[in-house]
DNA sequence: ACCTGAACACCGTTCAAGT
DNA sequence: ACCTGAACACCGTTCAAGT
């Protein structure tokens, strides 16, 4: 069969690919996507400066994924949705979110994903740097609640995995310490009855940052 | 001179030191660590099992030197004094927010802070539930925030070193981009006019989604 | 009980050399 | 213009061997 011809694109997607069989961001190697593409990992580098450069393009092809909801909503709901839309491209992309995190914001993708969100909030009323805060709070409720996400979801796949031990020691020492200590709340977090879904966990936390915000903007 | 006996706590403090030096968590290693003891890398391997029980060690031996606050302060300025001492302690030692991100609590200390956080929101009135999304909620904001200071300081600190062609890059490359784009609120924010000191952005974050809570309790 | 040295299987990146 | 192979300076981790 005739070798695929390489270009930017197509390592992009290779890489993608490539992350999305990783356990995580930091197993993430340019000699992997080299293997997956079959090509040798140097000739990378003559399509990106260095591997920084290729994650920059990794996060701004999953950036693009994210809708803009219509303007015409009120602030509270189109913020309400962007951040949705932001949620489900990082659910859909495995590591997405320590890819934004390690990773500096400064292509046209990801600028206007974020001038779109500020500019939702100067227009609902709030002062440039009040947005600005606003807009990074929300940011990294989201990026730290996936991450956590990701990192229990390689927990619970290790506890399936017998063979996993390291798993298993972790979770044991957590119901250890919570009954030595008596600490009394982990181990009602432990009984997840009342744990729920990443979604409502998001939603729920949005909510609040929504009240914060507009509890901020009613004395005016 | 003679060699200082080794330890447990001796490479604690040692990894600790050795962190402080690095530009980020990514750069720490072993192998430097054991270079700062002057012993042989392996040698750590007696003490602990992997690099993620060293890592471990480090997150804990930081969050010991977190204070609780009094318990008879209401509920907000408990919260607030928590998550400031948390705040500093994370400003005290580099990279610390990556390093807690990076790690499972599975130990006393971070247990205990864990709980006691929880156990404010309990006594206020929120469910279990709410209270561990709030704790979430403010716990990921803290530590996006501390990640990004400490990216944009490394930045600042690439700026100032003429050699560091890098970070220039990437600072021209956001100017750039959102005057091309037109991206206002992107250029208002690079004219730092508008820009709180990291304190008073996290104190405005905070009060954000203290605000919040405390809509999400008075219905009751 | 504690420490070392060599080894293994990995990294990112460079660069002369090939086509 | 594009791609490779070898090399360099790094990793985490193991394990036989030393004291």
């Amino acid at each position: 069969m005739p070798k695929a011809k390489i270009s930017r694109s197509h390592i992009i997607q290779a890489s993608l690919k490539t992350l999305s069989t990783c356990q995580s961001l930091e197993h993430f190697s340019m000699r992997k996507v080299a293997t997956t593409l079959d090509i040798d990992a140097s000739t990378i580098y003559w399509y990106f400066a260095n591997k920084q450069a290729l994650l920059q393009a990794m996060a701004d092809e999953i950036t693009a994924e994210i809708a803009f909801p219509n303007t015409k909503l009120n602030w509270q709901e189109q913020l309400r949705q962007v951040f949705n839309n932001i949620f489900d491209v990082y659910t859909a992309h495995p590591h997405s979110a320590e890819l934004m995190i390690e990773t500096v914001p400064t292509s046209k993708v990801r600028l206007s994903l974020v001038n779109y969100i500020i500019e939702i909030l100067v227009k609902a009323g709030f002062s440039e740097s009040q947005a600005f805060s606003a807009m990074s709070t929300i940011d990294f409720f989201l990026a730290g609640l996936i991450i956590d996400l990701s990192k229990e979801k390689q927990l619970q796949s290790g506890l399936a995995n017998k063979q996993d031990s390291y798993a298993h020691t972790q979770f044991q020492q957590v119901k250890k310490v919570s009954t030595d200590e008596k600490l009394e709340h982990i181990q009602n977090s432990l009984n997840n009855q009342n744990i729920h879904s990443p979604k409502r966990q998001f939603e729920s936390g949005l909510k609040l940052i929504l009240n914060g915000l507009m509890a901020d903007l009613s004395p005016e």
